[in-house]
DNA sequence: CGTAACCTTGAACTTCATCAAGGAAGGTGG
DNA sequence: CCACCTTCCTTGATGAAGTTCAAGGTTACG
């Protein structure tokens, strides 16, 4: 795995808040919000921010779990495989999402940006070390775990009984409300977003073919329910409209 | 002469511990192992065993949670509904599993007895309260929270990718190996047991109708893959074979 | 012994997958 | 900067998997 733009922090003296963590969405929602600045800079002595391009494997399935990350930018894919290829996408990952399955020693899924991301990767043995210390950290990895357990389990509504148009406007709201970190869902009238994901990994999230999803977004683009900008820009003007094809 | 420090996952031969602890499951593999005799002793003061015919609701949707469990005897299905009545089980409940979502105000899913359960109901401030003097609790419950994750993303798969066939044989191949807690299913060759769930049940948990999840079950009889007996008891002759099915 | 719930089977139909072709977008090297 | 190539996306025609509708059989239970 080729790393682009990283950063490593070595440079804190002081009780002041590492300058990386300061705008992190992690530290304000994520699993660092557990953490006082003590804390943080003992774990950010390990902690390293890493860039990676749209595409790039960022875990492999079978591979030994030697690190996690917070996801600070971009959305990351997490992909199951049947034995002759079938693909499964079985969860997005936004900013500040916790990235990896903690006390497992092998990755049961592999994982992959789906859009440029950038990563704050935590050595295995830093992240156990500092969740000896501090019982508020394995606190929010459990709410973490939880609120992930809470979308798979919307998901298989989803997936075991909507209809195709239902699962590519459920697919759409999630990303329209998902994709902005600093956006309020409940708050949302209308969205205009860049979709992090090609129709052929929308097809393996939502259990389809490729030539399914695009039928349906033309039949949605063509009812009005959504404007399509250059294939990946999407406008949704009543996300109340996207909302009743969710079924 | 009470032991201190004790590790979880040993028997502590100690006669201060309550009696239904000593036989549950919950006490060696689930929630209850992180505490000590002490401890124990606290919760039980709190515990109620109760014990459910099949059918029964235990949790209703949007109902306001009041308490957790542990699964005891039987098993409990996880339902989601949409709002034009179109069902979907969402997760299946077996000796030792924690019944219940932490830090809910609100139950987002209805449970009910898919056989005739035992459970041992733990009040919600009770537990709340072992929590907190309780590290090791908390992480039985992210061990578990992670457990449920890891299934129901393994069958975001089979609802996502699977043909009917093989969804059925990978729901016949999940209860054969998950129905007796007593039993190791790596070392299971052949299998007999009752189906806790009906056809509508299973349709449900599949994304399949009542007729297909009939059809296909016929498809596996004639295939000699599994016998049937009475409608709901099950051989499975041999494991391997029904493996080969599941995709 | 009769009724209700559950299960199976068949026939017709629908939805989505598959197969096939062509079009737009984006990146690369000439 | 343009031509080319590759990847991604759309659309149409055909077919198969699974649903729907309908009927009858089985099982459990009062």
């Amino acid at each position: 795995m080729r790393e682009i733009g990283v950063t490593t922090r070595k440079d804190i003296h002081n009780s002041e808040i590492p300058v990386l963590c300061k705008s992190c969405e992690a530290r304000h929602r994520g699993i660092c919000g557990a953490l006082d600045s003590d804390q943080l800079i003992e774990l950010a002595k390990h902690t390293r921010q890493v860039k990676q391009h749209s595409g790039a494997e960022l875990v492999a399935d079978s591979e030994e779990v030697n690190s996690y990350a917070n996801v600070m930018q971009g959305v990351v894919k997490l992909t199951k495989m049947l034995s002759d290829g079938r693909q499964q996408v079985i969860g997005l990952q936004f900013a500040p999402d916790f990235l990896g399955r903690p006390f497992a020693t092998e990755s049961k899924m592999s994982a992959e940006a789906a859009s440029d991301v950038s990563l704050c990767k935590i050595p295995r043995k830093a992240l156990e070390a500092m969740m000896k210390e501090s019982p508020e950290l394995e606190h929010r990895l459990l709410m973490q775990t939880l609120k992930e357990l809470d979308e798979a389990r919307d998901w298989m509504v989803t997936l075991g009984r909507k209809t195709a148009a239902e699962k590519v406007a459920s697919f759409l709201y999630l990303i329209a409300t998902h994709i902005d970190p600093s956006l309020d869902p409940d708050e949302m009238t209308s969205a205009k977003f860049d979709l992090p994901l090609t129709r052929v990994d929308i097809a393996d999230f939502l259990g389809l073919t490729v030539e399914t999803v695009s039928r349906q977004l033309t039949k949605l683009r063509k009812d009005d329910v959504i404007q399509i900008e250059h294939n990946r820009t999407f406008i949704v003007p009543s996300m109340e409209r996207l909302e009743l094809r969710c079924g």
